[in-house]
DNA sequence: TAGGTAATTAGTCAATTAGCTAATTATAGG
DNA sequence: CCTATAATTAGCTAATTGACTAATTACCTA
């Protein structure tokens, strides 16, 4: 929870794994999406393989990444529904101004 | 989103979001349940009221903080449409893990 | 208006983070 | 076996974070 929350910190992060939703990628291939150095993006698969965000797999010389949704799904529903619980439901001005986003 | 995800990486501001859940706390009993001093809390704060996480409301000599629920349930929401999306659904090995774990 | 309480702001400091370059590891292929 | 490629690890630095104490602001009440 706590690793998993730290690693969705940053933008470089989730934009990875916005990356790996449309299937599994190398670390060249996440690279090439970056400005940042190829270190320092190893760095972040380190970090997102920690909190258990990406599974890595060998595949010769490279390395596929890709996206382990449910660790994902849980985490964020599960404190969604401890800090908005459906059995507290919204306020009437809340909910006006939820549906006016919708973003 | 950035503000939002980074006021959401902290251990003590999720708590304080929790603790926000079941209704509105002045700085100070919120202080009471945490081993930081108040200044620091103070800053924990700001961090959530400046992610639209938290709104605070002046009542005489007191700081009255409440949650804004929609906010962080929009942005959690989207980011879980965005990179686990229902029209690509879980991989049966994936799915099976997740009803196993279930936290 | 003086004193007390609630809370924040200011300023300092140690620890962490995020980036870089250089070096290392591991594999593929001539 | 040697070279090239993919990727990581090691080591460094600047910027950020999170804690503290001290000082300030704001409000209430005698």
């Amino acid at each position: 929870m706590e690793k998993i929350f730290q690693a969705l910190s940053s933008t470089v992060r989730r934009k990875i794994l916005a990356y790996l939703s449309g299937g599994s990628m190398t670390a060249g291939e996440i690279a090439e999406r970056f400005e940042i150095s190829k270190p320092s993006l190893s760095k972040h698969l380190n970090i997102l393989e920690n909190a258990e965000l990406v599974r890595r797999e060998k595949k010769g010389q490279f390395i596929h990444y890709s996206l382990v949704q449910e660790n994902l799904a849980n985490t964020l529903n599960g404190f969604i529904q401890e800090v908005c619980p459906v059995s507290r439901p919204l306020k009437k001005e809340s909910a006006e101004k939820a549906s006016q986003r919708k973003a």
